[in-house]
DNA sequence: ATACATGTTTCATTCAATGAAACAAGGAGG
DNA sequence: CCTCCTTGTTTCATTGAATGAAACATGTAT
């Protein structure tokens, strides 16, 4: 079961192992580690001992290793320097409340899109990646649809969803939910992610996911950002 | 100026690179990443690179480097794999909101100290490093003497310490404040941290420190801590 | 137009990374 | 109590990935 490539760089090999961690994963022993990356025991050992010094993972006392708090620094700084973050939550939270349904914003990082920001009206279900949690755009959903389409070459698929100013998908993550998602602009006009409003799909309708967009809408301009590009605005 | 040694590891490099970054310096560009590091410039450009394309930096516009969103992806994991996290903030609360005072509580990690936890009572300065954030234990302060009496080769000074169980610092770090740090265990014993309580120095003498160190202790001892070594006791 | 600072690419050399294997340390089960 | 199996750790000869000096590119200030 171990025909998996480990990339070639010591430092590629490193943050692959870091990267195996997630909500779902919390905790690795070295087997796993070396298992999922494809990489030997004894190279996976002595990569591990570094990240522990540097406390990126720490060492539980069973022997398993788990991310560590020079994370929670890291993440202190890309929190300040991304005064984004601290301006994104609120409105998110406000949505969440008026529409009670879960709203989140997705930013694209290479192929994958992360959560920035998320605020869940209901507690009841798990199926949701926690905020910095990342899924492979190619998983589809509608926030992947939406970033694809404000930031690959333009194709006809693309435009529509340009020009609709929004994106719904039904059950294409999970045959059990529907999502609407809109784009997010700058105040200068660049376009930042996709907010996305969830809920189960048997509640949510296309006209209300789109009277819920209205509201995201007005909230999100409240908070001081653009819904519609700016060009041929007026 | 670059007579620093860098470590003879890809990897630690790597993690060196990101250990540069801190709140009072959120962005670095090429050239001073590869001077405070002591690597050539086109290593630490390939090392950059690396870290970029996994999202633990980011490249801004201005050519300039920061702490990306994967950080912020295992800081999740970090807080809820550490249990630890959500024990000790309630009990920091309280103790903040009753002696009215910033109370913290640090870790060593390495060679420099992590805030944990942190309650403001007043937000009125902007001294503080926020939670996540670290500072070398070199630089001093109340936390620091009771990290190192606590994990450092036992000296005279730190026996003392230790006996004593906190330790009063006036002015260490900046010359308004005071503070007064004591040690927090396991129920087990094991030794965890330094829970600090800081304020302005013309407010607390020692005497009141040593009061808040009691109300402090209570509270901890409530949220099922202990304050004072297991050994000898009783 | 020139000089300077910074970022990027190239390439021959070398040293750090590698992984197989041996070893150590439990745990499970007969 | 002994044996087998799993997991973690150390060792060491071999190799290839990392290295850094230099050339090159780009941009900015003078």
């Amino acid at each position: 079961m171990t025909d998996i490539k480990p990339p070639s760089g010591v430092l590629d090999r490193g943050m692959l192992l870091l990267s195996l961690f997630s909500m779902e994963r919390k905790r690795l022993q070295l087997r796993e580690l070396a298992e999922l990356s494809g990489l030997d025991k004894a190279t996976a050992l002595r990569l591990l001992k570094v990240l522990v010094k540097w406390g990126f993972l720490e060492k539980n006392g069973d022997g398993a290793y788990s991310p560590g708090p020079a994370n929670l620094r890291l993440s202190s700084i890309f929190k300040a320097t991304s005064n984004f973050i601290s301006r994104i939550e609120p409105p998110v939270a406000r949505i969440s409340a008026r529409v009670e349904q879960t709203t989140s914003f997705f930013i694209r990082s290479g192929n994958e899109r992360t959560c920035l920001a998320r605020d869940h009206a209901y507690q009841d279900f798990r199926y949701f990646i926690d905020v910095g949690g990342s899924v492979s755009l190619d998983e589809g959903g509608a926030a992947a649809q939406l970033l694809f389409a404000y930031t690959e070459a333009e194709t006809p698929a693309y435009a529509a969803t340009k020009a609709r100013g929004y994106y719904i998908s039904r059950g294409e993550r999970n045959k059990h939910f529907a999502s609407i998602a809109f784009p997010l602009f700058e105040s200068d006009g660049s376009f930042l992610g996709a907010v996305t409003i969830t809920g189960m799909a048997v509640d949510l309708d296309n006209e209300t996911l789109i009277s819920f967009r209205d509201i995201a809408h007005a909230e999100m301009a409240m908070a001081g950002f653009e819904v519609i590009p700016d060009t041929g605005d007026e």
